[in-house]
DNA sequence: AGAAGAAACGACCGGTCGTGCTATTGTGCG
DNA sequence: CGCACAATAGCACGACCGGTCGTTTCTTCT
């Protein structure tokens, strides 16, 4: 890798890093070239617009998800343990990471919802990315015979989604003691009632 | 009402306004002044700094949420009907008022969770509230014979609030045809597996 | 070793930010 | 009506914003 790439990277993932504290739109680029110790035009000059910067810090976000949450969840075996493998994931990827608890996601769905441009087409487009993979794996659940036949796949990836959302909440902005616990037993809830009926009563932990 | 009250009422709900498109944080004098059509020091005269116009802002916020949400359910009979009240008026809350679909205390949730001071720490006040009155609305479910006796109240607001939350990201950033839908079907699995054993069976829709 | 090009620097641009200070205008009461 | 004071405007400030420029320093390759 070359001197350029190599700063680059660096780069970017301090601007990941920072951004998940103050948001990507509040990021300045002076603030950020302190952090990494170069000045704000040689830093500039790695990208050529705050936007791609944006874009590019947004990327990386996206690489690590799949990284830490979606491949290590594909090694296992398809149905159930897939499912509770990606919502273990989820949860670790919320309340992890470096500093506790604010997933980058969830905080720019909100920055952006109201902010058309291209950093808001590839934040909805991974966000999409992401229910289309939870409802893939329910899906391959129900034909893998752990899940109902009329399981609807894409509700419950949904559900899954707004239990990690208000687990962020309770445990970040909240500090809320059994925040994880809340999380953990809403999603035991709803894997028991997508289950099939005559399935093995669920395993206690 | 004084000529001072009535601009500053004016204000701050612009200011209200504009913050649900931008954030609280980067909502700027300049621009609210403008739009006020006030010069930006008239402005500034009614309140001492910017944070004090901030506290101002989620105050109103939190009355608008009360007066909207919370005042018309507590007018329902205790017990599910009241707690339907406050999920309905809570959806209509998000995806309704002006504009379509921000939630202003959960866009702030991002936007504090990491931002120590006053304005935090009256969100933090008011969304524990929020959960508590959801609570407190289970808890007379299950004493007026609707619940059951074991619900975890705490528990069933956690959710609630979870579905609310990803009904937001759904409806307002990838503008999702069905995320009303999906909101009330979780909704209603939610209240059916909260229900008494032995209650008549859920009524269809 | 030396040349070519990549990478980093420092100064600077026009603008906007929040926040003072002072003057002017407007309102409301005796 | 006129006075006291509240309300608003004007102006200036220092700091910081994203971005440009010409120059210097460091890599990289022959």
């Amino acid at each position: 890798m070359s001197k350029g790439e190599e700063t680059r990277r660096e780069i970017v993932d301090r601007a990941l890093a920072l951004a998940s504290e103050v948001g990507l739109e509040s990021l300045s680029l002076g603030n950020l070239a302190a952090n990494v110790k170069l000045s704000k035009s040689g830093l500039f000059a790695h990208f050529r617009s705050k936007e791609a910067l944006q874009l590019e810090v947004l990327r990386r976000a996206v690489d690590l998800f799949i990284e830490e949450v979606v491949i290590p969840a594909l090694a296992k075996p398809r149905g159930e343990p897939r499912v509770v493998a990606l919502f273990e994931g989820y949860l670790a990827w919320i309340s992890g990471r470096e500093r506790k608890g604010t997933c980058f996601f969830i905080a720019l769905s909100q920055e952006y919802d109201d902010r058309p441009g291209p950093v808001r087409d590839l934040l909805v487009k991974s966000q999409r990315d992401w229910h289309h993979t939870l409802a893939r794996a329910a899906r391959l659940a129900v034909e893998q015979g752990h899940f109902r036949a009329d399981l609807d796949a894409e509700q419950f990836a949904y559900e899954l989604v707004g239990i990690g959302m208000a687990f962020q909440q309770l445990y970040k902005l909240l500090d809320h003691p059994k925040a994880e616990q809340r999380a953990r037993t809403a999603f035991r809830a709803l894997v028991a009632r997508s289950r099939r009926a005559d399935a093995e009563a669920p395993r206690r932990h």
